[in-house]
DNA sequence: CTGAAAGCGCTTACAG
DNA sequence: CTGAAAGCGCTTACAG
């Protein structure tokens, strides 16, 4: 069979001796026209197979494709498999589809140097998670519409949470009872890739660089509160907030004879502490008696077993439907940061 | 500060002393001029923060746009939150991104009536676990490639796991321990949305509807071989495949006096077999002694706990990869089978 | 309420 | 190896 030409506005507009002003009236501008000459054309489209006019051919006259980025900060393999980055993404596309806007998904971490040529079509972009590198964002189009999640770009809008309030509340919570062995298991501290312990040979990444850093220091804060020299606890490194590089690092630890094991691990996120809990259960290990583990983040996965893990929560479908409403101007741009709830489980009482 | 216009390529070719053929060739077809202006172009751009071809003209032009949509059956906020369609989505991006082609997430599930304009923007369409309805279909460019994922389109490629030889396998595996009191909870059976136990009066689903048919006809023949009557086996139904909505529905089951309580659940997915892990746990019903219990996908959260789960997994990824392959036009367009692999957990060893 | 015309920013045969 | 020109399919002031 041979495909015939795809029907164009224009065709369709010499069909019903019309203009093609009209036509696109006819779909874009009810009230152009009157509604009878409507119905006709609408109805021509239809029979004819029109299916509308062309997104390509439109987004090139008007200059907006009605198409919002976001660009993860992992790959984006890794990306959907987090619950996290997962549920940021749900807020968003909720509420660009409720905007008859269209999701499109980039990583700064793609295969190739620079962002695939079709990323300049959409009309914004929502950066979560990580600064890319200068040239990355340098590549973007130089007057697109830029909201930064979970760090910041300077000039631009950025939507936190306090991580700090989260993790000296939560902290506070555990060191209520008093641990014998604190520890702190810590989400990309060091200035170089570690999945390990960290001394005090290792470089940190600056409070710019990374929100783990205000964890840290929400940790410190109520530690000191407690009379506990923050540099005598002893801390791990992990890179990916994955099992499979979570429990080689949590491993060991868990390992340690009976009097250096830590007893208290202040993890930096739910997947660290849930990879130490199952960990721990492998090992016999009772949980909270022998060790209490709490979490960061609140995910399901931490909340719908038994134990619950004691986290604290952080609102991550809000924070991607607040960086939404910002890139399509529903909300003016403006910095905001979000509040945490603290969330008592079974993991540490 | 004014913002002054974007700069063209026609601009940079009018800078250079050049026509706008030279600058395109200049950034697609570097065969197509000497090295020297080819370096002077690319030169000159840069100076004057040319980021290369705008993507829309470039799409209108071409009549591609490098962007490939996936179509989910849900919604977009349940999709992202599902490890299994996360799993097929990871798979996808992956191979778009080495592609240079770039993913736009759409849901058949959505506020409006049609796909927004923006959506017939993609060269293709994978459409992943459910047949939109008709009118859907229809809105998508007559001419775009389509694949379908774990349903058929006439006179489309789909990929589909074996689902029934997966389940047949597992519930073998299952019964070679007789139990005494088996049942199934299903996933999306019934006609009519139904959370809660199956009675005759439910119709069912047929088998081109939905792959959940194929994986019950699994289970019923390894019933028959152990000469079990699978009339006999009471069933339920979950609508959704989230804790929230299982929850509800395997309470009951779980609560039923000690004699009428099932001892083996066959659940058609790790989401409904791990809320019945939790609840289980919560009640103190000691898993796999009092109650086995198996799954099916092979998602992490079922692998990395303790007690692990007994599954079978389905390499969701390698789903995604293969859609997205066929897509592209890397591989032929052809239906294919995806084998699964039996895995045998604690919750039913 | 309707139409003629310009032009969005490119790519691509084609001619030289 | 390079350039002049057509045209992808639309939308939008503008004039009537």
């Amino acid at each position: 069979m041979s495909t015939p030409r795809r029907i164009t506005l224009k065709d369709l507009a010499r069909e019903l001796g019309v203009s093609t002003a009209t036509v696109s009236n006819a779909f874009n501008r009810p009230d152009q026209l009157s509604p009878a000459l409507r119905e006709r054309i609408l109805g021509e489209a239809k029979r004819l197979g029109y299916r509308g006019p062309d997104a390509k051919a439109r987004s090139l006259r008007t200059g907006r494709s009605r198409i919002i980025a976001v660009i993860l900060a992992e790959s984006l393999t890794y990306s959907l498999n987090d619950a996290v980055a997962s549920e940021f993404l749900s807020g968003v596309a909720e509420v660009l589809d409720a905007q008859g806007h269209t999701l499109l998904l980039l990583s700064s971490r793609q295969t190739q140097a620079q962002f695939p040529g079709s990323a300049s079509m959409a009309d914004g972009f929502i950066v979560y998670g990580l600064m890319p590198s200068p040239t990355l964002l340098e590549s973007l189009p130089s007057q697109a519409a830029l909201v930064a999640a979970d760090f910041d770009i300077e000039g631009r809008p950025a939507i936190h949470v306090d991580n700090e309030a989260a993790c000296q509340a939560i902290a506070r919570h555990a060191l209520a009872t008093p641990p014998r062995r604190p520890a702190i298991v810590n989400l990309r501290l060091t200035a170089e890739p570690c999945n390990g312990r960290i001394t005090p040979a290792h470089a940190l990444l600056g409070a710019e660089q990374t929100i783990t850093r205000s964890r840290l220091a929400g940790f410190y804060r109520a530690l000191a509160e407690r009379g506990i020299d923050p540099a005598e606890v002893p801390m791990w490194n992990i890179e990916e907030n994955t099992f499979e590089v979570c429990a080689p690092v949590l491993a060991p630890i868990l390992d340690l004879p009976g009097d250096e094991r830590p007893d208290l691990l202040l993890c930096m996120s739910d997947r660290i502490a849930l990879t130490a809990l199952t960990l721990a259960e492998q090992r016999g290990l009772r949980v909270p008696e022998d060790l209490r583990i709490t979490g960061f983040d609140g995910i399901a996965e931490g909340q719908y077993r038994a134990p619950r893990l004691t986290t604290v929560r952080q609102d991550s479908t809000e924070k991607g439907r607040m960086a939404a409403r910002m890139i399509l101007g529903l909300t003016p741009p403006a910095s905001s940061l979000l509040t945490t709830e603290l969330m008592v489980g079974d993991s540490c009482p």
